[in-house]
DNA sequence: CTGGATCCCTCACGATACTG
DNA sequence: CAGTATCGTGAGGGATCCAG
């Protein structure tokens, strides 16, 4: 495995040496949200092949971004995470997906939609200047994917799950549609239609408010 | 020229099929000091065979983070330089930087060290919040690589070039003795010997409080 | 079934030469 | 100076196979 580099001692071209080889950003988007096993990133990641998928993982793991641990007994499977500086990537990562997302066209026929990425595209979105006052929560139900998002004390919490008793459950038919609909805090998704409400319609402009791009 | 996507309808994904692909932030750190002709490009980023900067540039430009603008006569020669969507990726090519900068090892012996990428440690380097006080005004002299820093009303101008009337000049036999340097202040960097100090010794301080990872 | 390793093919990248 | 043309190599894509 020979190393390929930049031949610049610089600090991106290092960085861009670690991760900025294809799949790497977004196996870490990935493990921001989580620990995961192989199979979970596979899924997320459906057009990685496994080889790939399994050489990103040793480089990272080398250069301590990822650390690979075996579950203690009964479980015993394997899951990877990442270490302290590979955490250090969350502002990159959601910066980076913020800034793509306003240049998102309309999805392709074969573009998925997953569970990692609505989490991401979520927090990216995030305002913390606006998350003050009461707590809110969310769930979000687009077609199969669901899940939930909590503001209090101008913090920000979202996973995968159902949220009962969350104030408002904003559902879309697909998950393509959530997606440019988080970026404009669903004020003209709501508006156009396909969205449906249930719960506290107030509290969809205080979501607009703490989430746009 | 098919595009290679990552099937994902993702911010970070879109983000990453546009600037994720071999030197593409690269070329874009280059161009975040300020707008460049081809042959400044191709001298910042030696290793790059001119036809992937070719097409670099071209996708760029399509994706519009590059403008390619032909100077008026009599120059007439072509520059290029970052649209508004493109300078908003400065925060990520800094953090991506600093971040990088942390696991830095020593230089290999082909590695270079250009202008532009030392303007960027520095930048990367910067904490606004300890820019305040009086205005100070650094003078840069790494090997062949002069630049010159200026901390002002909380604000921070890095450039190519000497600047007569610094209040401090910093200089190092080579430009990869100044990386490191930056990023722990100089402090280190005078204490183990190597670095040549004119001026106010006073202010090398504060460069370590203003600059450092 | 998880957690990969192996194989083969293709295409992007890298090196170099060359042209308007 | 500002690229284009050509060509070899190796990383990525896709499918399959294998061990625990």
């Amino acid at each position: 495995m020979t190393r390929r580099t930049y031949g610049q001692h610089c600090g991106l071209a290092r960085a861009l040496e670690i991760v900025g080889e294809r799949w790497a950003l977004l196996i870490v988007r990935d493990l921001l949200v989580g620990p995961k096993r192989f199979t979970d990133l596979r899924n997320g990641l459906a057009r990685i092949p496994t080889n790939v998928l399994s050489a990103r993982l040793k480089e990272l793991e080398h250069a301590e971004v990822v650390r690979r641990r075996v579950l203690p007994r009964p479980a015993g499977s394997v899951v990877y995470e990442l270490t302290e500086y590979g955490g250090e990537l969350e502002e990159v990562v959601l910066r980076l997906s913020r800034w793509g997302s306003r240049t998102l066209g309309e999805p392709g026929p074969d573009d998925i939609v997953t569970v990692d990425s609505l989490i991401t595209a979520v927090r990216s979105a995030f305002h913390p200047e606006a998350a003050g006052g009461p707590d809110v929560s969310y769930e979000l139900r687009a077609g199969e994917i669901v899940i939930h998002v909590i503001v209090g004390g101008g913090r920000l919490d979202v996973a995968q799950g159902a949220l009962p008793g969350a104030g408002l459950v904003i559902e879309t038919d697909s998950p393509a549609q959530a997606l440019p609909a988080v970026g404009t805090g669903f004020a003209e998704a709501v508006a156009g239609g396909g969205v449906r409400l249930t719960g506290d319609p107030a509290l969809l402009r205080r979501f607009a408010e703490i989430f746009h791009h």
